[in-house]
RNA sequence: CGGAAAGUGGCUCAACUUGGUAGAGCACUUGGUUUGGGACCAAGGGGUUGCAGGUUCAAAUCCUGUCUUUCCGACCA
């Protein structure tokens, strides 16, 4: 039994992830291009998400603030190798008339320049250094190939910018918030990731170097997911981001950035839905269990507000779906929706003593008893899920992550189910290029902790550098 | 920017070849019967056929122009 207005996943996934998007109600197609209608369900993923994360970046020392939507021209321009790299995206703004054109500006496609140009003038002695800061906000980058969640013209994120005293502690700051995201994505999204750096060519514009958190999607396609950034003293020089030291003496500071965004959202379906739609992980589904009476009758209506209030006692997120829908109906629209439990709850249930609760992940039936202690058993099942989802995750992860010792092998591989390959690499970004001849397999990453597959370059035979997974991406 | 295709109620499409009162399914509204895997019956509302011009007694249909969208390519943190 499949969700009618579903596409398939393995019959066509691109168009299996649109159909999901839609008839969960995440996000619909706007009349500006490549610029979504983020709908309830979506965007009550994204205040999960939101909260989730803005609590762990409060507990390590950070604070919230917000910048301005527009960068003067003249501003942006002040460290090359970021306009450079956003060039082609960047939209310009003027106020309209002909003698304005002097006065353009854009609408930030992150914010680096603004927190720099404002760091300048609040910092003036190591003592007020580290300085913490995030922003929740939304971003704009004219895209020209657009799919929601995962790659729209307009969406919203987080950036975190930081200064510090010293290069070592603005490194452990980049470090730190990577293993934020890490977690974040392993305990809540149950993703399971990969992270490392990013080469020269696919590190940020701007920065020292870029760390990255890397997720396998269903169908072995990667998704660069999170970023953590070193900058070094790069943009406070170009920003004049300058303090006196301990010594009495002028130095610029070491800074950082890490963001991630409601691309996220496009992997947590990527990963874990269905041909039934949405699946999501307990620990970020907005809603968390649904009750359904079957039919409604005293027994059925009484049983239910009763087992409402319990579950809403042990602090679980309950509705009910008291619609004249036909049981069917509230059945597929509970799954597609992608709430972790649902309870059905009906007369010939009750009458043998019993109801059932059903898990979205694997759609298991199981019956208990009416009597027993339901909100336990709901809370016990939630975890098992959530771990499950994890687990899940993995094991497919295994299965499409390859060793790959020579190019014709990496073909093979990507031609075949793309996935992750490790493979060695001398460092030569015209090697990197050669790769990008296969399906558009790109680098993901340099494996930091791994030993090597290899001692020479899987594409040019010479002495190799790095261990780097590889893969196609979104 | 190159190649291809499509524009008809909210959505998916039909009618176009051969000009003659714009139609179906889904969705929506109302009433009733239903409800253990996407219920049924009845009634109802909603479209100057992307836009502009031309041919004709008559244009969704033929002709010209134009705009938009989608797909492929190129491009892409």
């Amino acid at each position: 039994m499949k969700n009618k207005s579903i596409t398939s996943r393995d019959e066509d996934f691109a168009k299996w992830y649109t159909d999901v998007v839609q008839a969960a109600h995440l996000a619909a197609y706007s009349n500006v291009k490549g610029c979504i209608v983020m709908e309830p369900n979506g965007y009550a993923i994204w205040e999960k998400i939101q909260k989730t994360l803005d609590e762990m970046f409060k507990e390590t020392g950070h604070q919230n603030i917000c910048m301005p939507l527009l960068i003067p021209e003249n501003l942006m321009r002040k460290e090359s190798d970021l306009i450079n790299g956003f060039a082609p995206e960047v939209a310009w703004v003027t106020k309209g008339g002909e003698k304005d054109l002097d006065e353009r500006m854009c609408i930030r496609p992150t914010s680096e320049t603004l927190f720099s140009d404002y760091y300048s003038t609040i910092v003036k002695s190591y003592r007020d250094l580290p300085v913490k800061y995030n922003q929740w906000c939304n971003v704009l980058r004219w895209e020209k190939e657009t799919r929601p969640f995962l790659r729209s013209r307009e969406f919203l994120w987080q950036e975190g910018h930081t200064i510090h005293e010293t290069s070592e502690e603005a490194e452990q700051e980049t470090r730190l918030m990577l293993d934020i995201y890490r977690k974040f994505f392993e305990e809540y999204l149950a993703i399971p990731v990969i992270t490392g750096k990013k080469t020269e060519k696919e590190k940020f514009a701007g920065a020292e170097y870029t760390l990255t958190v890397e997720a396998m999607m269903y169908n072995g396609v990667s998704l660069q997911s999170g970023t953590s950034h070193y900058f070094g003293q790069k943009f406070s020089k170009a920003y004049n981001i300058k303090f006196l030291d301990r010594n009495n003496e002028w130095q610029y500071a070491y800074q950082t950035s890490w963001g991630v965004s409601t691309r996220m959202i496009g992997g947590l379906i990527m990963v874990h839905s269905d041909d039934n739609g949405l699946v999501l992980p307990p620990k970020i589904a907005p809603k968390q269990v649904i009750i359904i009476p079957i039919k409604e009758s005293e027994t059925v209506s009484a049983y239910v507000s009763t087992l409402e209030k319990d579950l809403k006692d042990k602090g679980l997120t309950v509705s009910v779906d008291h619609s004249d829908k036909s049981a069917g109906f509230k059945f597929a629209e509970a799954e597609v929706n992608g709430i972790p439990v649902r309870i059905e709850v009906g007369d010939r249930d009750l009458q043998e003593g019993k109801i059932t609760l059903v898990r979205r992940d694997t759609r298991e039936k199981i019956e208990v008893a009416k009597e027993s202690d339901i909100s336990s058993k709901v809370i016990e099942l939630l975890d098992t899920i959530q771990k499950d989802m994890y687990d899940r995750a993995k094991e497919r992860r295994e299965e499409f992550t390859y060793e790959a010792h020579n190019y014709s092998e990496v073909e093979k591989i990507m031609n075949n189910h793309p996935g992750f390959v490790k493979a060695m690499w001398c460092g030569d970004p015209e090697c990197e290029l050669k790769m990008k001849e296969i399906k558009g397999t790109k680098s993901r990453c340099i494996l930091e902790n791994e030993k090597p597959i290899d001692d020479k370059c899987v594409v040019c035979g010479k002495p190799a550098k790095h261990l780097v997974v590889w893969d196609i991406q979104y």
